[in-house]
DNA sequence: GCAAAAGTGTTCTTGGTACACCCATGA
DNA sequence: TCATGGGTGTACCAAGAACACTTTTGC
């Protein structure tokens, strides 16, 4: 069965089972070697990438939704995920399918709500779904070097934005980074999500006040220097933190 | 024409002309007497108080729809608008509806999406659309004692929950006050947003230093106690500072 | 010992907080 | 002249920025 057969059969079920003109889109964020990376696809029929985004079910909650498309589409479980904007402007959707006519599901005018998400298993290498040929990281260095379908490379620097907007706010260090890693590790992750760089003393002591890690009693293995010590979360203070946020950085 | 008919005319109407599924909720807010207060309607159909929320015309931007929302149901033009949120529970809106039978329009299942908006005009007074027996300001002080539809207080709770995270990055100051406005009657509005008090001394200092206002040669008359002094905004310098965010408060 | 990265300490400055004091006004 | 609220000054403290110094490691 060819793509476009694929895309015909889609369409078909999902007027029974999703309601019209609305879809989700999940930004799916992931952090290794130093860098910040989201989760793509890049469908069997064109040959631009897209975020894994999908349909709400009649019967679904929104929230349940993006859950469920993300395990459909990419294979991603256990995720934080939350909502951060709509995108409604009028034609952002229709043009993708353009060479099929106007019954199908798939171009109907749709107002998409978008979801960031937060992944840690660097390890786990995400599935793609039956109509995309590809489902990978990238790079966010790699973005403005490929094509992105419909507005969502506009989608995904809301995104953005908005991690760097909650860092103070919600536990995006702890769902970003594995369960073990070393202050120079989180402290890339956080110049990439702020998108500058920061002092390295000041990063310590500042960490460390908040008293929201754990030192173990463990080095990471780097090479040809001082080997830096691993820690992890304290969940418990972590939290009691978030509260109040963190601090500005 | 009773409600009953007039509701059936609009569903009606509606199939044509709007996507199905998908609402809009503004959360109009104004300052006035040193509170913060909210537009609400109360229908003719129930009487339980609403925001004045609305549909999206098929060739409407999502944003645009909200506008003429605001126009036709509450003569409210000229707002700041942004959106905050959505709002997506699966049971969230039919039930309001409940002695229609499932083929009305109003009774579907809706996702909203939520905006807030901030209105200066208080002179202005909003007037009702035709499905609607009032349209008024409540403050928020009142809104424990009035009964709401839906998940209008949610809506509005997290309306105000982003006033104030944005208060430090949107014009929200502006687009409250009236042109002219004394420092004590500004410090009432952060007051209010903040929903804590703020020491005077440090909030003159503060405000000050931010260069954002310009005093006036005019002072309010307050009866029987010193005449505070009138500012009013300094656009450039106030849309300056937003960029790099004002202060923490 | 040297280079490079990790970790710690010190100093300076800024900005917030608390609070005191003076000013203006009408009763 | 007193009470009340507006406006300003000051002193203290905490947190951030900049930068220097020490430690650890492999070569």
């Amino acid at each position: 069965m060819d793509s476009r057969e694929q895309i015909l059969q889609k369409s078909a079920e999902a007027k029974e089972l999703y309601l019209p003109h609305i879809s989700v889109d999940p930004v799916v964020f992931g952090f290794d070697q130093n860098e910040l990376k989201v989760l793509l696809v890049r469908m069997n029929y064109k040959k631009q990438w897209l975020l894994p985004g999908g349909y709400v079910r009649r019967d679904d909650d929104l929230d349940e939704a993006v859950v469920r498309v993300l395990k459909d589409r990419a294979g991603v479980t256990e995720v934080f995920l939350e909502e951060f904007g709509v995108f409604g402007r009028k034609n952002r959707s229709q043009l993708y399918f353009d060479e099929f006519d106007d019954t199908l599901f798939q171009k109907q005018r749709f107002i998409s709500v978008g979801y960031y998400a937060l992944y840690n298993s660097s390890e786990i290498y995400p599935v793609a779904d039956d109509v995309s040929e590809a489902c990978e990281w990238v790079y966010l260095r790699q973005l403005p070097e490929i094509v992105l379908g419909m507005d969502h490379r506009e989608i995904i620097e809301k995104a953005l934005l908005t991690l760097r907007e909650k860092i103070s706010t919600k536990p995006i260090g702890y769902n970003l980074m594995p369960e073990k890693f070393t202050l120079p590790e989180l402290q890339k992750l956080y110049e990439a999500i702020l998108g500058k760089s920061l002092n390295r003393g000041n990063f310590y002591r500042k960490i460390k006040n908040l008293n929201v890690l754990k030192k173990l009693n463990e080095q990471r293995y780097v090479g040809a220097h001082r080997s830096p010590d691993l820690y992890s979360f304290d969940m418990e203070n972590y939290e009691k933190a978030l509260e109040n946020g963190l601090n500005n950085w």
